[in-house]
DNA sequence: AGGAGGATGGACT
DNA sequence: GTCCATCCTCCTT
């Protein structure tokens, strides 16, 4: 079943907990691809200074973080990748959930034909936040989509095995000084697709 | 198993 | 001009 715009009215925090094991699909083409989402991050609202938001500073970028809970938000990073994020929270309240690896379910083959890559470990494709936006094909022009209501991207809840959730620092944020420290990511503990250990 | 180097572009000072 | 919520390949231990 979708996931409902109630699921997404909470801080990030707790919906980057929520969100693991959840399915991201993403349709185009008349191509179907389904994957599970086991690496997260959370970045929250103002105060956080490992935000794009952090000060609510919003520019044209950003401006995605401070639409109602249930948006995408998506960014070029390194002039090269797409970062997939889910917006959480209250409207101008720019909470965010930084997808950062999936496991493959459905549409493998469209996986591969999306990733160029020498490496045929299957385990490569989705591990990083990079990665799984090049697999999904997903780019500028899903930034800002209702995942409430898009036919091409959005989140669901199916029966999953249980699982223990593993927490650590979020990767690359050195410039967050105090916040730097703060055990926001979560990923799915001994999931062989998470971005690292 | 881990590091160097390069690719590449938008946002911001 | 500098900084990035990155990744790939090739090289050395």
């Amino acid at each position: 079943m979708r996931l409902k715009q109630g699921f997404y009215q909470k801080d990030a925090v707790q919906a980057a907990k929520d969100l693991l094991g959840k399915v991201i699909v993403r349709k185009y083409n008349d191509k179907t691809i389904k994957v599970k989402i086991v690496e997260t991050e959370a970045y929250c609202g103002a105060e956080d200074k490992a935000s794009h938001a952090h000060n609510n500073k919003k520019t044209k970028r950003t401006a995605p973080m401070f639409k109602k809970g249930g948006h995408s938000y998506i960014y070029l990073i390194y002039g090269m990748y797409y970062c997939l994020n889910v917006v959480t929270a209250a409207e101008n309240n720019p909470h965010a959930v930084l997808i950062r690896a999936v496991e493959p379910l459905k549409g493998l083959n469209y996986i591969k034909e999306n990733r160029q890559i020498k490496s045929s470990k299957i385990e490569n494709l989705t591990n990083g936040p990079g990665k799984l936006s090049q697999a999904l094909k997903i780019n500028k022009n899903l930034d800002g989509c209702n995942l409430i209501e898009s036919d091409f991207l959005y989140i669901i809840d199916t029966e999953t095995e249980e699982f223990e959730i593993e927490n650590s620092p979020r990767i690359n944020i050195d410039y967050a000084e105090e916040y730097k420290d703060k055990k926001w990511r979560f990923f799915i503990k001994n999931n062989k697709y998470i971005s690292r250990s």
